[in-house]
Parts: structure tokens; sequence; C-alpha cells
DNA sequence: AGAATAGTGTCTATGAGACATTATTAT
DNA sequence: ATAATAATGTCTCATAGACACTATTCT
């Protein structure tokens, strides 16, 4: 229930009392706080890259974070708490009323984190939220975030070990992967991931696997492409987000067989593809909200029962769906 | 983040202050409840229920409400509290550890809800998670709740008029539907729908979306069930949670057909249907965690764009996923 | 005996995926 | 010219769903 006060006669258990004091004025019993946290996705030269802002102040300073920040008390709801994030740290103005850059942005809920321990200085309940775009523009400076930028997701570090500790206030860790900052050399192969800080590997891992799902039952690839796009294009989207080679013949014919999916603007590109081709006729996204049939996944070989000592509690998984038939 | 403080050299905004203020002592600051509400599901007698606990004070004082509590600040992760508030308002002891009739209990996230309105004595931010159990036992008198029963979802009124306005404080509404309390006389038709506390109802319709979906690509269908059933048995799980009347011969083969949904135990029911019929042999549930193929749902007619003013402000829909392949 | 149900067999329409092919464009 | 790519065609296999049928058990 919103807020559960006990009953008029509470049954003598073992915190009644606090629960009665809390339900009362909870301003002097609970002190927990609400963020919201954002994982904004979008293609970067047909890679996924994630929106990260880089910690100035302990714990975890100089680590790069998801970007997020406290739900303003009485004033929002945590959807417009999200919208209002990625616009102050993007730089971007507008949130999703405005038509700017954000016309196009997705944002749904992805899940909550509220383990007391993941954030040492109190307990923090983070909600997270998931963002689709089209290429933005790199973040603009002399915003909230002391920096910001995207960064290519196979770039993190990913690793299950949900929740490493904080180091020691006042003793930065190794900021930067393996100085992959701005480009790297042609001669550092394979760059040390790059941690990031509180658990927002996990839930950017948990962003992953719901961008993944989704787009094999929802029309949300779009949501990556500008208004018109080619079938090459939304291919492309697919291909990076799953990081599978995907047959051309077989899914331009199956995307456009989906109804709703895409509706053609009766136009082609300017010029054809970079290495030569034919132009491509150009479409815009259909008015479906869910791909029947849907777009699977190419069967994966399983991993042969390896399974990485992957720390999972609980068996909370902020999982599956509003698929509807 | 976690807890974001603003960068040290703040650039001037408008709510720069409050933020500073908030993250070095939030106590003084955000006067936010978290609790947790639990949208627990059963079958019983072929129809699916849900736990209900009835409100002994205002507001909504004597309307039924989801069970839920207030998250215990720095004692316990989300999933914790909602194992714990199952288990009081349900008077069963024992949560996901201690093996009693918990032992199959299904406890997933489902979303979280914060509109600054929702609650009318303060900004209450609910995370709402989803409970799937074999038929339980009637929750037990002299716990937590002052009246706690499963009411079946379908006399529930979950129009999608959000959250109809809480009304005056000491000014009980109908409590009950329509003299739906214990047994409905014969006569009794169509009684009227029983209205919910607070954003109760949304959250259930998202649970029942959830859960329906989740039937079609993960075996949680199980989870309603002892540990030993019969495909019949599980059909009728489907037909409950899905409304619709499954074909009995290929929902049997299909089932047989997923890798690791079922497995054989040899044996068959002692006595064959109630009314008639060979005796059935028994299976549990297999090691899937992902159905391969899915059961889809039978395709639905198009309501012919029937669109009932579905009251959605912002587009966040704790939606999909954890499918993998 | 009659009715209902468990479980299996068969047939058909549909979609996924593997190729193959043609036309168009960049270098 | 050569290479790459857009778009379409063809073929095969797997699955969903409709329907039929047999065997078993309850009333």
């Amino acid at each position: 229930m919103a807020a559960d006060e006990p009953s008029p006669q509470p049954a003598a258990g073992p915190t009644d009392e606090q629960e009665w004091l809390a339900a009362y004025d909870p301003r002097a019993y609970a002190p927990i706080a609400v963020t919201v946290d954002v994982v904004a996705l979008t293609l970067r030269h047909g890679r996924l890259h994630v929106l990260l802002v880089e910690r100035g102040a302990p714990p975890h300073q100089g680590r790069w974070a998801l970007p997020g920040g406290f739900l303003r008390a009485g004033e929002e709801d945590l959807d417009e708490a999200a919208a209002r994030e990625l616009a102050e740290e993007t730089g971007l103005q507008g949130a999703s009323e405005t038509e700017t850059a954000f016309h196009r942005l997705h944002l749904e809920q992805l899940g909550t984190y509220g383990a007391p321990e993941r954030d040492p200085r109190m307990h923090v309940v983070s909600v997270a939220y998931l963002a689709f775009a089209p290429d933005l523009p790199d973040p603009q400076a002399g915003t909230d975030a002391a920096a910001a930028a995207w960064h290519p997701v196979a770039d993190l570090d990913l690793a299950p070990r949900s929740c490493d500790r904080a180091p020691a206030a006042g003793a930065p860790v190794d900021t930067h992967g393996g100085g992959v900052d701005g480009h790297t050399g042609p001669a550092a192969v394979a760059p040390r991931p790059i941690p990031l800080a509180f658990d927002h590997a996990r839930i950017l891992a948990d962003g992953l696997d719901r961008v993944r799902a989704k787009l094999e039952y929802s029309p949300l690839a779009t949501a990556f492409l500008p208004h018109d796009f080619t079938i090459p294009d939304l291919r492309a989207v697919y291909e990076a987000v799953w990081d599978e080679k995907l047959h051309p013949g077989n899914f331009h014919r199956k995307v456009l067989s989906v109804p709703g999916f895409v509706e053609s603007t009766g136009c082609t590109t300017e010029r054809g593809g970079a290495r030569g081709g034919p132009r491509a006729r150009t479409y815009h996204a259909g008015d479906a909200r869910l791909l029947h049939p849907a777009l699977l996944r190419p069967a994966r070989e399983e991993p042969a029962q390896a399974e990485p000592a992957q720390a999972e509690p609980a068996q909370a998984e902020p999982a599956a769906t509003d698929q509807a038939h």
C-alpha cells in the first residue's frame, strides 16, 4: 500500500513501534534517499553507447557513474525526474515536452535498487530508467555534471561482482580503463574495461538485457534512429544491440512483413551505401506497439552451463513484459 | 547514481542549494517515504485471486489495498522487505528461507510508483512486487493487517481512472463491492466491482499484464502449482491467467515439446478426473528458466481501436523482459 | 451405458532461415 | 571493371493449430 499504518490495535510485534512512528512522522524516522538513475543508450558509429558522468566527490570519486539525482519530494513523478535528470546531465534543454533532440526519446522504467549497503553514506533507493535516443550530441559542459560523455558499452566492466567496495574516501581510483579517454591508440588492443561506481554495472547490465529483449517484440529499435531511416539502418541497430550479424535479405523481408512496424515514405536515400550498392528506400516508424510476429534473436549456442558465479542473493528480477497479443 | 551530489563548484541552477542540502543531510530535506507493496497471486478453484488487506484508517479507510509497508532503512533490501511484508500480512511464518508453504513462492520486482499525489499525506514511493504461489491458506487473524483475504481478481475494479481521489478522512467508503464478502448468493449476478485504495488498481493491472506475458516465455506457471502436477493442472493455470480456453491436445503436446519445462515423475494421479477420464501422469518443474519455443497466447482479435482514454501521462511502462535465447 | 477426459496421430498454413539472383551504385 | 549492397525469389524445415481418434475412468 502507499503508506501502511499499522492497524489501530496493533498486535504485539517486534517492530510495531518503529512502524507506528514511521507512519505518523516519517521525517523523524526514515533516513532513506530516493534517487533516479538513467541508463541512456544511443548508437554511434554502429556501436552501442551509454551516457556516463564522472564523479567529482567521494565515494567512488573519479569513477564513471550513471547520470541521476534526487527525486524532488512532492514536486515530480518518477518519470519526470528521469527526464529532468537526463536533460540536465546532457545539457540538452527540453524535457519530453519541448520539441528538441529529445522529441524521439523513449523513456521507460527499468527497475529499483535498494540494498542498504549500495551507498556507503546512507540507505539510498534508486529507481533506474532506460532511455533510447538517436545519436545525440556530446553532453554540454557547464551543467550539473562535472564531466559527462558517451561510452561504448563494450569498453565497460559489467562483471557480476555486483557492488565492489567503495574505495577509501579521498583515494581516487583509476579513473580511466586503460588510457581510454579520448581516442585509443591503434596499438592499444583490448584496453582494460572501465569499472563503474556503486552497483551501476549491474543496473547497466540489467538495462542491456532489457533492451536486447525488447527489440524482439517491440518496435523500439526505431527509437535509436532519426525519423526517416532505411531497412539497413534498422538492421544496424539490431546488430549493434544484439552483437550479432543478421542476414540482410531475411531481415529485410521479415521487417516488411510485420504489420505496423515501418511505413514506406516512397522516397530513397540520396546516395548509395558508402561502399557501393543501390540507394535504399526510406521508412518511418509505424503505429504498431508490439511486433507480430516477433523478430526472434538467432538461437545462441548454449554456453555449456557456464555459470560465472552470478551474485544474485534474492530472486528479484526486474523482469519481463508488457507483451500482449 | 546512488546519491548524486552536485559538482564541487556548482553551476548556478534553480535548485542547487536544495540538492546540496539533500546530499549532506537528506533527513532535514526529503520527506519521502519508501514502501514495498506486493501483488500476491494464487489460484483458487480455478480462478485467479489476489491478496488484499482492508484499510483500518484514513485515507481510503475501509477500502481494500495491496499488502505492504515501509522499507526498514538500513536494515533490508527491497526483496527482503517484500518477503517480510508478505509473511506478516498472510500470517504465514518463514520468509524465503525456511521451508514452509513459501518454499515455492516466486517473488519478483514489478515496478515503482512515485507520483507525488498518490498518497494525500505525503510523497510516497512504492516499490511493487509480484508474487506467485500455490494455493495458500486463508490469511491468519491476529497479525499486522486488520483484515486480509484472497479476492478473485475478476471481482475487482481495474478501471484505468488511475487514482481516484481519496475520500474525505472519516468518511468510510463502500467497503464491499456488492455484498461480495464471503459467498455471493446465486441470484447475485455481476456484483459491483470492488474499488481499491490509492493507485493500487493500476499496480494490480500492471501485475496482471506482467504475469500474463511471463507465462508465455517462462516456466512460472508451475509456481502456481504444488511440486507435482499434471498437464491438465498446468493448463488450468494458463486458462485462468489468460482467461482463455486452450486446446487440451495441442497444449499437452506443446508443453512436453519444450525442453526443461516439465519432467515426468513416472507416476500418475490416484484417481481420474472429477467428471471421468483416465488418470493423468504427474510432472514436476524442470530446470529451464526460459521456454523455447514459447507458449504463445492465442491471437486475440484486435478490439477495433477501442482506446478507453488510458490515463498514461508519461510514457513509463514497467515493461518487458528478461528474455534471453 | 453414457459422458467426460488423457493422450496421441494427422494434416495444413505459416514463418524462419539458407541460399540464389538481379539491379544499382561507389571506387 | 570490380566490389559491395538493396531487394526479391525459392526452397526446406519446424511449429501452431484444427481435427480426429483411442483408451481410461467416473457417475
